[in-house]
DNA sequence: ATATTGCAAACGAACGTTCATTCGTAAAGA
DNA sequence: TCTTTACGAATGAACGTTCGTTTGCAATAT
């Protein structure tokens, strides 16, 4: 039984998105990661090529999850663009909560990647933020955001997210519906008018 | 003419800053460091002990700056909690901008300490996170703040910033204070009630 | 039989750091 | 005034270690 990745290599890129998140990249050894998936470092290159198209993989499977949720979200009317900056946060809620660890290679280890994965990469951030920004134009534009620095909302509201690849503990405490429910308010209403 | 820690030792500290949030501690390497100070190598050792020194010093001068801020608004009126979290939220915005290379470090770096240093730090950044606490409890019992998840309003305010550390250029675009007017009311109406 | 997986051993490169030495300057001794 | 001593700062060479990766071969699975 084969799917386009064997199991053994997502076993492999799963714990190294963990090793990642604790100690970072260039911080972690191929022995280190070998040793957490019971292998010598050596057997590591039966599964996969090389460590960065490790980080390659991880960082891509995000940019691809969020840019399949981007595209949803276009779908979504224009004349309700806070019903879109909503779906745009609980996006990336689900998915900083599915899969915790490998999101921070998305966000902080990506820079480690090489030519011409890196401009890859970055292309695809930045039409996501593109997408993001439009959004907030047209909720200020059409009078229901107040009018701010779009950087600035763009930014804070993004980061305001980022604790959870940091922080968050699947099963503890609270499930991901309930941070919808606390952090989407709680964003907004920074942003609406009234 | 000598201060405490001499000037070219100085000019070294600020140059790790910049390289440790341009590439990340681990992937700095010393012959980059001296590279960017116009030495080789051997010569950093006349200014510092080891490379850890350089994490240290400048995870400490930020914690410092943090706990000093944090000593000030300790002292304003308990019975205001919305002062109370503005003037957090500003001492933030103003060590993220007027330094805002090696405030990375102390954010992201931090972990490539080793013991003791690695729990001096982790104590200190606790205590602070430990005061933010209390400020949002007190301003949520006071029925001034809406009553929400403690940590999900801390960690999101606290990361709503980090940003800053990223993408902030000084001189451009925005100055210090244009950033506070912005960001503080946007911040705050999101726990504000009414 | 053939392909897949694992491992020990080894590779060159890069790492942080040490060392002996050198250079320039400035104070101290004659 | 000239010489000696002292010292901070810089360097190339080298140290031991760890890095990512390759190779050859045995074990296992198909």
């Amino acid at each position: 039984m084969e799917t386009i990745v064997s199991e053994k290599k997502q076993r492999i890129l799963e714990a190294a998105a963990r090793l990642f998140r604790d100690k970072g990249y260039s911080a972690t050894s191929m022995r280190d990661l070998a040793g957490a998936v019971n292998l010598k470092a050596s057997s590591l290159y039966n599964h996969i090529s090389s460590k960065e198209e490790i980080l390659q993989e991880i960082c891509l499977a995000n940019a691809r999850r969020f840019h399949e949720g981007m595209k949803r979200i276009q779908e979504l009317p224009e004349d309700k663009p806070l019903a879109r900056l909503e779906a745009l946060l609980k996006l990336h809620i689900r998915i900083a909560t599915q899969d915790v660890t490998s999101v921070t290679s998305f966000n902080d280890e990506w820079r480690h990647l090489s030519e011409p994965h890196l401009s890859q990469f970055l292309e695809m951030r930045r039409a996501y933020e593109s997408f993001f920004r439009k959004v907030i134009r047209e909720g200020t534009q059409q009078g229901i955001f107040r009018s701010a620095d779009e950087s600035v909302v763009l930014y804070a509201l993004i980061s305001s997210l980022r604790w959870l690849y940091d922080w968050y503990q699947p099963g503890k405490r609270l499930a991901p519906t309930d941070l919808e429910e606390q952090l989407i308010p709680l964003l907004t209403r920074g942003i609406l008018i009234g």
